[in-house]
DNA sequence: CATATGCGGGACATTTTGAGTCCCGGTGAT
DNA sequence: ATCACCGGGACTCAAAATGTCCCGCATATG
């Protein structure tokens, strides 16, 4: 069934109309064409090219009074009742979340990160697929650091809308391993594209005097302009503890974030539990202003253990496109 | 899944077209589009969207020397073979069949009429389908009897195409009960599509002089002309020794079908092993000149019992459609 | 080293399909 | 008798699919 789904993507959402349709049509009884369309919030056209491939199968028969449910289709209706669920239960997960935190969209994808690493590039593909999506020529696309990220980009491929887009930082360095830096993963994703890129190379735990001064070099101050324009956005979710030990941060700021209950991390910011932010790494780049004012923020990330910290950011409410996996999601809606 | 190929009936071609594709490429290692698309019979430029389109799956992989499967491609392919298999069966077998007797179309339906009356009703239905695609305005329709083809009219619905038709009975009464004469589904078909019926009025076991005058009557020649021209002739196939006991024909008659080794029965012609026509009713109608001159004959049967029957008949080798069920089918591949 | 071949990908005209919208004759309830 | 709603036909316009050709590039071949 997931293979199937894997060759034949829009299966799941013609299955789904035709299936409600019957099932509409059974509770009903009689119906009409312009009634049903108005239930289904279909145009009368659609639904009238469903009705007569239906009545073609012949699974609804029509009389003057309105279409009815053949035997046949009375049939298949029970039949296929298990199989619409299970090929709909991420599809009405995803329904569910989306409309829970006003998302525009939310992919989830089979199986759990955590467990296997197959599920891990299976949710960068569909990162990439998203950010594909979103994208439009010309962007400028800030993104974030992460393993989740690197991911995404490894799985980006040439494509025409984004020859023309500009990759860069979300922020300056944050204590990560350089081949899951912003930087790396920019030019990553600007080398897979075909598109271009501009770098952000500030080091940690800059003090106060230091960033000063940072901030008044012309090179650096247009690169920062850049990112603040940027249309779209995308960055991981992390869980704060596990952030801020990979970033090595300091025991005192560790006990900060502890006391201050930061759950989730995503661009370099820290969130409690209800998505309020507690916390801010001391660097560069895109503020919280600027993710406001973003057009498309997309947020890829996945795995059990990440649910809750998922939960946090978006309770913050400013994404636009969340892409996890099932076991997040599922982990999620247990947060809610 | 057969419930999933009653909603989505075009999913087996797509997924026959994919399946096809990667496997080549599997089989080729490293391929060029050009040469894949010669190969496989498609047209470039159809390739191409397919190899877009599993390229975004992630199925496959570009380079500048060709294209060649993913890890994921290359799995995927392993899981999906035993589906497509189960999937195809039936498509394989149509084609197999329809190039062993050149026809131009087979449509093999699940099941086994012998054993269910649920694939007996599921034969008209896709007889009823066969004769609605190639019936156009204005044809002369010849139906011959038998209860499939009661099912079939059964089956029919009003179509624009066939608004203008005119159904007739390809031959004279052969003895049939009233409803599974070909006069009565002429006129059914004419009643369920919308269009018009004439009827021949022919007892049966005519002596050769009341033949003679019959045949000079102008209004029996009159239809007998317009039986003759038809450009569509629809007709079951059925077991010799249970028709001609069905028809209650004489003992004598019997005993010559037994020794001329007659094996099949189709509109009124009975048939040996080899598909020579051994045997006739005496009754007036189409001649097997008129078949064979017919733009398009369609045979529905079905039943593991009749595989050997519509075997002969096909070996008679004048249809052009034939709509069979599993088990006839299968049947039917043993008696090649 | 030069040339030819076959590759993926871009571009474009044309055909085919899909979708929105109206209208019509029929039918059943009021 | 009237009216509202039914299915189905028809038309237009937009969008997608398709056939076709070309280009730059990598590689193999002479």
């Amino acid at each position: 069934m997931d293979i199937q789904k894997r060759l034949l993507p829009d299966l799941t959402d013609v299955l789904k109309k035709r299936y409600t349709i019957l099932h509409h049509i059974a509770a009903t009884g009689v119906v009409g064409r312009r009634a049903l369309a108005t239930h289904l919030e279909l145009t009368e056209r659609v639904l009238r090219a469903e009705v007569d491939f239906l009545k073609e199968q012949g699974l609804l028969e029509t009389e003057s009074s309105g279409m009815k449910l053949s035997e046949a289709g009375r049939k298949l209706l029970e039949d296929i009742e298990p199989i619409v669920k299970e090929l709909l239960g991420l599809t009405d997960l995803e329904e569910t979340l989306r409309a829970r935190f006003s998302l525009r969209q939310v992919v989830i994808v089979p199986g759990d990160c955590d467990q296997s690493e197959l599920t891990k590039k299976e949710l960068g593909r569909a990162g990439a697929a998203a950010l594909r999506k979103y994208a439009s020529k010309g962007d400028v696309v800030a993104v974030a650091g992460g393993s989740t990220l690197a991911e995404v980009a490894h799985h980006l491929t040439p494509s025409a809308q984004m020859k023309g887009s500009l990759f860069v930082p979300a922020r300056g360095g944050l204590g990560e391993s350089v081949e899951l830096q912003a930087n790396s993963i920019a030019s990553t994703m600007a080398k897979k594209t075909g598109g271009e890129y501009r770098l952000l190379h500030v080091p940690d735990h800059l003090g106060e005097e230091a960033y000063v001064s940072l901030m008044q070099d012309p090179n650096i101050l247009e690169i920062v302009e850049v990112i603040r324009s940027a249309r779209i956005v995308v960055h991981g979710i992390g869980d704060a503890m596990v952030m801020a030990r990979r970033r090595k941060v300091d025991q005192r700021t560790i006990a900060e974030l502890t006391a201050e209950g930061a759950l989730a991390e995503a661009f370099g910011y820290y969130f409690d539990r209800s998505g309020k932010v507690v916390h801010k790494m001391p660097t560069v780049g895109l503020r919280l202003e600027d993710i406001q004012a973003t057009e498309t923020v997309i947020a890829v990330a996945g795995g059990k253990s990440k649910g809750e910290a998922i939960a946090a950011v978006m309770k913050f409410g400013h994404e636009d496109v969340l892409v996890i996996d099932e076991a997040a999601a599922v982990e999620l809606l247990h947060h809610l």
